[in-house]
DNA sequence: TATAGTTAGTTAGGTTAAGTAACTATTAAA
DNA sequence: TTTAATAGTTACTTAACCTAACTAACTATA
């Protein structure tokens, strides 16, 4: 197999073991992979509207507003009248800022454990390798 | 952010980016990327059951049923009788071994398109990172 | 040789995570 | 001021998975 063909073959296989382990601890706290995903935009970003999560997750609006949703209802999230009367902006409770510290390091040991034998220097080449191809995907 | 941290959300990153756009191309074949999946197996496998399949994908039996019927209704597999009456062996069909060939032609160039500047090295390296950490999560 | 257990595959029904199309409400631009 | 665009929602659909429960066939054993 050529190393291209290796490369996006070994990434595509990666995903489900990855994702099923993930949403195994992550059932712990009442959370998908998904709704996780938003979690850590909302840590990092504070207060983001539909359209800016949206767009960072690439994924249509519909879909996080569902998301959302689910995230209200467990109490997780809050929404706050953004800049002008369309806008909402989502924002962590502080419920759902102890859960993400909670998950953080329910997260962390799995990660550790996943990287086994991959050293600090391989993680960061494989991070920046997988961020140039995601830019190379969206041109 | 620490490099576990970056390597899970970069590899996590890449996947819808990804997913969408090789969809995109598989459409023209009639194809999702999971049904790929299965074929790109077949062409190297020649021919498997349908639990060689699901161990082989990580995921469970109905779910390979449910493909594999749907690729039997395109003409791009069969099934012929395996070692003892219970079981099915999934073969290409020679239909089915054209399209691969097209699917592939189609394939390749996108996935050199999405690789632009990163060094065969790099690709190498991060496969068998990415192998390695599979492993580590199927432990 | 009857029976208990295992394996291959299917069917039925459910869930998550996504999509498109069409809509309301609001704001910006021509 | 009419027209465009933007933010978000609702309704409906789909892919890609799951578990539970099943049939048919095979294997080991008492």
């Amino acid at each position: 197999m050529q190393p291209h063909q290796a490369f996006f073959h070994e990434y595509r296989m990666m995903y489900r073991p990855f994702i099923n382990k993930l949403n195994v601890y992550l059932a712990s706290h009442q959370l998908y992979s998904s709704q996780w995903a938003i979690l850590r935009l909302l840590i990092s970003e504070k207060s983001l509207t539909l359209v800016e999560i949206s767009n960072s997750l690439n994924v249509e609006k519909p879909t996080t507003t569902r998301m959302i949703q689910k995230l209200i209802e467990l109490d997780y999230v809050t929404t706050v009248p953004g800049k002008d009367k369309r806008e909402k902006k989502v924002q962590l409770t502080s419920f759902g800022h102890d859960v993400c510290k909670d998950v953080q390091v329910t997260i962390e040991q799995f990660q550790l454990d996943a990287l086994e034998g991959i050293s600090v220097e391989e993680q960061i080449i494989v991070s920046k390798v997988l961020e140039t191809v995601r830019n190379n995907l969206l041109k």
